[in-house]
DNA sequence: ACAGGACTGGACCGATCGGTCCAGATGAAA
DNA sequence: TTTCATCTGGACCGATCGGTCCAGTCCTGT
């Protein structure tokens, strides 16, 4: 009888971002995740013994590495940097239109409340520049002049038009980012 | 004696949209408002017969006006829309390094959490509009061709602008966001 | 076979949550 | 001065919060 596959470890994690994604890491208590994780308190306190934060830490770094896996994937099909952003925008619509549309960044969602946490914050921003060293190191291959500023607008503009597209409902948002960017200032010819 | 000034109502509204920014919707609770407020549980339920909610809709409202008013502002005085942008950008890292620097988007903080409450995100969604309203009246008044489109990539900018400030603590971000729009889509020979 | 760490199951805790209720204070109109 | 609606003050409520604790179970190496 295999009704609760994997270890208790990875079921909490990824339970715990799916819930903290949906309602924030101050909106989910604990009953519930280990209610959905089909896991007993002792177990949560033996896997994360700082309990809610330490599990808060890993579901946002599992989160993390599966959005860093979803960018190196686009670029690595492309034929240029351009290509492997207009990639990228379509499968994040298409990620959109195939989730509860009022859902927020992973990574903001799970470690950008409480006000004091330092660990917090600086996990955040450790997951976030994985993002766009990921971005930047397809940008010098690619040959584009200035790939960090290239890398940061792509970062930018992937943001705020999440925030554009919930607000509208409208995955489209999404799907026009790249009329956004000035790639003028990321020719070759530059 | 004057320890309390304006009216409750007011006083409620605006302390709570203060915490909500700090620490989001469902990280701060009633008591913290009602003690920074000097109110006694009964007004609140008399100005905001449905709680919490009624509240954060308020408080939501209180600051996104602000934040418009801001928005009108660096326009006014601009000569150009180009000239507004950049102003309206030192502005806001101006604000950025005056507050904690961890502080989300005040209507993102207070109304986008909990999931399944509409009323909540359509009123995001109002608040936002009318932020971009007021830059797409500006734009068409300096004559750039697409208003909406450059209203939309200003909004954007700002959003995911305002996100890597605060992730990398560096409000210079937010100064640099000009070089981050495609102007030349914006220029009036087109 | 058995020893011992890894892991599970869940009862239990004090604190705090949002919300209800109503008596008392206040102030303007009659 | 009396009246009445508005507003304030705070005691109180059940539910839920994150966290603790430990007995019991399971698995692995010897």
């Amino acid at each position: 009888m295999t009704r609760r596959p994997q270890n208790t470890r990875d079921r909490l994690t990824q339970t715990a971002a799916r819930l903290f994604q949906r309602s924030g890491y101050n909106g989910v208590g604990l009953t519930e995740i280990l209610t959905e994780a089909q896991a007993p308190k002792g177990s949560l306190y033996h896997h994360f013994p700082k309990g809610k934060q330490d599990l808060a830490l890993a579901a946002a770094s599992w989160a993390s590495d599966g959005m860093r896996d979803m960018i190196a994937a686009a670029f690595n099909d492309a034929q240029d940097f351009r290509a492997g952003v207009t990639t990228l925008c379509h499968r994040i619509a298409k990620l959109f239109d195939s989730s509860p549309q009022w859902e927020t960044c992973p990574i903001a969602a799970t470690l950008f409340e409480s006000p004091d946490n330092r660990a917090f914050r600086d996990h955040a921003d450790r997951l976030y520049e994985s993002w766009i060293d990921e971005v930047r190191d397809h940008a010098k291959r690619f040959g584009i002049p200035q790939p960090d500023m290239a890398a940061d607008t792509l970062f930018i503009v992937m943001q705020g038009g999440w925030q554009l597209a919930r607000a509208r409902r409208d995955s489209n948002v999404l799907r026009r980012l790249p009329d956004h960017v000035p790639w003028d200032r990321f020719q070759h010819q530059d």
